[in-house]
DNA sequence: TTTT
DNA sequence: TTTT
């Protein structure tokens, strides 16, 4: 699966510890929630701040990295594509959810 | 708002015409409903082909030229930012949807 | 070598038919002519064509592809990496050049 | 102009200060001179680190910036296009370059 | 000429 | 040297 047609750049914060889970066959998944803010000048010049929160999904190599160098406040660059996807809930409603799948990060800085 | 921190790229096909309101203040609002496909073998060598379906939405000048020249079939190339936000359906329930507001889009080609 | 630290998206035309050369190794190497057209209005509000010509560089099963079906004013979208290289000319002086190293492309459009 | 057609995005720091020209408009420029470095392997399994070096140019409001927030060493993230152009050297010989006129920039970290 |  |  490539980038050419469904691709996503977003520089952000981490809004928590990655939250990673081991399969059986060892295959590991990093979720993380990242925030990306911007501001801008609204009609009446006020500055406003608009706050997105992501939810990102890294697997195998990405999702140890992210396990390991990854933490809450972390400011991260990432490339990935988004994936729509839909799925029932314990009630068995039918819920979508969007989320990006991760192909590559870097962290450009922590906040300790 | 710029594109540095939160950007997409599509490319894909439009599933149906655009669909166009019309504010009080003559402002414009136009919802494209775009499909991108992608293949790729899965383990077993299969062809797996996964169609993703974006909301897109436009403002202004942008839905205007939409308005006039997209169709349905019509393969357009996209740059825009991921907006997701909540609303209230009709039974007072809280619903989460992701959104791309599109800055420039361009028609590459058209089924007729 | 990934896409997060150099990457470039161009849309444009093919000024000429694709130059292929292939290697003693069976390795293929194809060279492309790109042009991208902007439009804008400068101070005096005339309108103003900026076409910039980028030199595209494929390999391996990417030049194949381009081989078979790339022809000259076919419009294509292509993702890649800028790779300023330098090099001796026949005078023996060391000339600089850049280049973008494909790593996907999609043809949109074709003349004919 | 736009960032559809002829589009950039580069991670990397800084080789110098910014270089910064006033015109008598007061319009300024700041040159930028940025390093991407990336790893990978080679066919015998060696780790190569291939740096590049990009020109990278700045006009108005964001040369005014880099002037004031961006030292040698700092890191940041760019998005601009590619700008070809030539011009006559000193002995009248058509010189080709290859520049990055950069839309926007963020600092991710600084050396200090 | 940078940085890890 | 392309295309609209």
């Amino acid at each position: 699966m490539n980038s050419l047609k469904n691709s996503v750049r977003l520089v952000g914060n981490l809004g928590m510890d990655p939250e990673i889970k081991t399969f059986d066959t060892n295959k590991k998944l990093a979720k993380l929630s990242l925030a990306t803010s911007e501001s801008y000048k609204n009609d009446k010049g006020e500055k406003i701040t608009d706050t997105q929160w992501h939810n990102l999904v890294l697997w195998g190599a990405q999702a140890k990295i992210a396990e390991d160098v990854l933490k809450k406040g972390d400011e991260i660059v990432v490339e990935g594509r988004i994936n729509n996807r839909s799925y029932l809930d314990k009630d068995g409603n039918k819920k979508y959810t969007s989320e990006i799948v991760v192909n590559e990060f870097l962290k450009v800085s922590s906040r300790n």
